[in-house]
RNA sequence: CGGGGAGUGGCGCAGUCUGGUAGCGCACUCGGCUGGGGGCCGAGCGGUCGCAGGUUCAAAUCCUGUCUCCCCGACCA
C-alpha cells in the first residue's frame, strides 16, 4: 500500500516501531520475496532472485579458486543413509520430509480425490543437507590417498520441516550451497574448514558489506554430527546475530558410516577426514536486515541488479529526444566498469509518473536513481540521486563527470554501507560486561526492540549450569571468536567461575 | 504439538452480535488533465463471503463438522 504523500519513510511500520514488520515490509515492497501457498514455502521473487545469482556467481568463482568442483547428487536419500550417522540422526530427525509413496491412486472413499498409493519399500526423505548420500559417492570414488583430497561444492535446495517459519530466514526449503571435502588426516581437513570459514568472511564482508565475527560453535550449537563447527556471525540492526554461513570439520564419523576409506602410502587402510561448509539464501535476509533503512531496501552496489536506474521524464514534445539521450547515457554508463564488470543500467520509461518509478527504485535498494528530463538535456547536468541521501534536492552533476565517476559513486556507496555496518557492530558489542547484573541488563530489552543491546564479548566457563541463565534471557553463546583475548585469571560472566574461554554472547536469528 | 487469532473481488479490510439478495480503500482498465517527492477528475471491470452439511420463506450473518493460514512457545541455515 502507498504511504500518504507526507509521510516520512516509504516503509511501514518503521524500524523503530516494529522491527520484524518492518522486515516483512521491505522484503514485499522490494519484490524480493514472499510466502508461497505452501506452508513455510516461499517465492523467491525476480528481483530476489538476481541478487541470488550474483551472490552465486561470486561465491561460486571463490569456491572454485579453492580448489572444489561442482557436482548434483540426489535430492531422495534413503532412510537407512541418514540412520547410519547417530549425532546427524539426533539433530535432523525431528524435521524430515518423508517420501513414503510413488503414486497417486482415485480415493474411493473421497470421490473426485486422490490418495497415495504403491508405498516404497524404504522410505526415502528429501535431503535437510548431503553429508550422507555425498559420502556414499565419496567411498565408491576414494581408493588410495592418490584420490585425496576430493573437493566437492553442490549448489541445491534443501528440505527442513521447521516449526517457525519465517521469509528468508528460515523456511521450510531453501537454496544453498554444500561443499564436502574428504582428506588424508585431520590437520588437512581442519585447514580446509579454515580456509572455507575465510572465503565466506572475505564474501561477506567484500562482497555482501557486511562484517562479520568469525568464531567456533560451543557444543551446544555445533553442527550434528561434527567435531568442529566455524561460522560468521553478523549483527542486524536490531542487535540480533544471524549466522551467515558455517564450515565444519566431520572427523572421522561420517567416513565410519558411509565406510569411505582409503590404502595410504604404507598399504594400510584409513578413513578419510571430512568438512562440510555451506551459505544459504538467509544471506538475503541478513543482506536486507544489515543495511535497509525506513525507505526500504538498499543494497551494496555488488549485489544490486541494477546499479543505476535512469528514470527519462517523457512528456511533450522532447519526449523522444529524452528518450534517445536515456539510452545513450545507459549505454555510456555500461561502458564503465564496478568491481571488474560492466556497471548495471536500467532504463525504466514504463507510462507512469516519475516519482512513482523513482520510488520503487528507491524501495528496491537500487543505489543510484537519475531522473533525465528536458532541463538536463539542456543544461549538461544530471539530477542524481543516491540511494544515501534521498532527503533533500538531487544532487547535480555534469553529464560526462558522473559517466567518468560513476565507478568511484559506487565504491563510496558500497564503502559506506560496510562501514555504517562495521560501526554498528563495534559499539553494540560490549566488551566491559564483567557481572551478571549487567549483563542481563544488556539483554532484557523487549523482542523486536532496536535499542536492545547487541553483542556481549566476555569470559566464559563453559559450565552447564551458565545455560539456563542464557536460556532465560533468550541469548546464546554465538561463538567462541577466533581471535581470543581472554586475560589470564579471568572469571565467567555468568557463573563467576574460572574462565576457560571468551565467548561471544546474543540474542538470534 | 500446546496457547491465541483469522479466513469476504488481486491486496488490505468493514459487514456477522440484532439473518433480507455484498460494501469501502488501494491496485487494475478506459478517457482527460498532469508529470523533476510517488498527483487529480470522471467512467468501468472484478466476489457462488475457505469447504461440507444443517436450521429458515430467506444465511457472509445462526448451528455442526472440517480444512487452511497467521501470531506466541519448544527445534533450527
Amino acid at each position: 500500500m502507498p504511504p500518504s504523500k507526507n509521510a516520512k519513510a516509504a516503509i511501514s511500520p518503521t524500524r523503530a516501531e516494529d522491527f520484524p514488520g518492518w522486515f516483512q515490509a521491505v522484503v514485499k515492497d522490494a519484490e524480493v520475496a514472499e510466502l508461497a501457498h505452501v506452508r513455510g514455502s516461499m517465492v523467491i521473487r525476480p528481483w530476489g532472485y538476481a541478487i541470488w545469482e550474483l551472490m552465486q556467481a561470486e561465491l561460486d568463482r571463490a569456491i572454485k579458486a579453492t580448489g572444489s568442483h561442482n557436482a548434483y547428487f540426489p535430492l531422495f536419500i534413503p532412510l537407512s543413509y541418514l540412520e547410519a550417522e547417530a549425532g546427524h540422526v539426533d539433530g535432523f530427525a525431528k524435521e524430515m520430509a518423508v517420501v513414503t509413496h510413488h503414486r497417486l491412486e482415485a480415493d474411493p472413499e473421497n470421490p473426485g480425490h486422490l490418495r497415495p498409493g504403491g508405498e516404497l519399500a524404504e522410505p526415502l526423505i528429501v535431503r535437510p543437507t548431503s553429508e550422507t548420500i555425498i559420502g556414499k559417492s565419496f567411498a565408491k570414488w576414494i581408493n588410495s590417498y592418490r584420490d585425496l583430497p576430493l573437493m566437492i561444492n553442490q549448489w541445491a535446495n534443501v528440505v527442513r520441516w521447521e516449526m517457525r517459519p519465517r521469509v528468508l530466514l528460515r523456511t521450510t526449503e531453501f537454496l544453498w550451497q554444500e561443499g564436502h571435502t574428504a582428506h588424508a588426516d585431520e590437520g588437512e581437513a581442519r585447514e580446509e574448514m579454515e580456509r572455507m570459514l575465510d572465503v565466506y568472511r572475505e564474501f561477506a564482508e567484500g562482497f555482501l558489506a557486511m562484517p562479520v565475527v568469525t568464531g567456533e560453535k560451543s557444543a551446544e550449537e555445533r553442527f550434528p554430527g561434527a567435531v568442529t563447527t566455524l561460522s560468521i556471525e553478523a549483527m542486524m540492526q536490531d542487535g540480533k546475530a544471524l549466522q551467515a554461513g558455517t564450515s565444519h570439520y566431520l572427523g572421522t564419523s561420517f567416513a565410519e558410516a558411509a565406510e569411505i576409506e582409503f590404502s595410504d602410502r604404507e598399504g594400510g587402510r584409513q578413513l578419510v577426514h571430512t568438512t562440510s561448509w555451506g551459505v544459504s539464501t538467509r544471506l538475503l535476509g541478513a543482506l536486507i536486515m544489515s543495511h535497509s533503512d525506513d525507505d526500504g531496501l538498499r543494497l551494496p552496489p555488488s549485489v544490486a541488479p541494477s546499479q543505476v536506474v535512469i528514470v527519462p521524464i517523457l512528456r511533450g514534445d522532447a519526449a523522444p529526444e529524452v528518450a534517445a539521450a536515456a539510452e545513450e547515457l545507459a549505454s555510456e554508463l555500461r561502458g564503465r566498469s564496478f568491481g571488474g564488470a560492466p556497471v548495471r543500467v536500467t532504463v525504466d520509461g514504463r507510462d507512469r509518473g516519475p516519482a512513482d518509478r523513482r520510488w520503487e527504485w528507491v524501495k528496491k535498494g537500487v543505489p543510484v536513481v537519475i531522473e533525465l528530463g528536458p532541463r538536463d538535456l539542456e543544461s549538461g547536468e544530471l539530477a542524481v540521486r543516491r540511494r544515501t541521501a534521498l532527503e533533500g534536492k538531487p544532487e547535480s552533476v555534469g553529464r560526462e563527470e558522473f559517466v567518468a565517476g560513476v565507478e568511484g559513486v559506487l565504491t563510496e556507496i558500497q564503502r559506506g554501507y560496510f562501514d555504517t555496518a562495521a560501526a554498528r557492530l563495534e559499539s553494540r558489542t560490549a566488551r566491559d560486561i564483567t557481572d551478571l547484573e549487567d549483563f542481563r541488563r544488556w539483554f532484557e530489552g523487549d523482542e523486536g526492540d532496536s535499542t536492545m543491546g547487541g553483542f556481549v564479548r566476555a569470559p566464559w566457563s563453559e559450565a552447564p549450569e551458565s545455560l539456563p541463565i542464557l536460556e532465560e534471557l533468550k541469548a546464546s553463546v554465538r561463538c567462541l571468536p577466533l581471535d581470543q583475548q581472554l586475560p589470564p585469571g579471568s572469571t565467567c560472566v555468568l557463573t563467576g567461575k574460572p574462565a576457560v574461554v571468551e565467548a561471544v554472547f546474543g540474542k538470534a536469528y
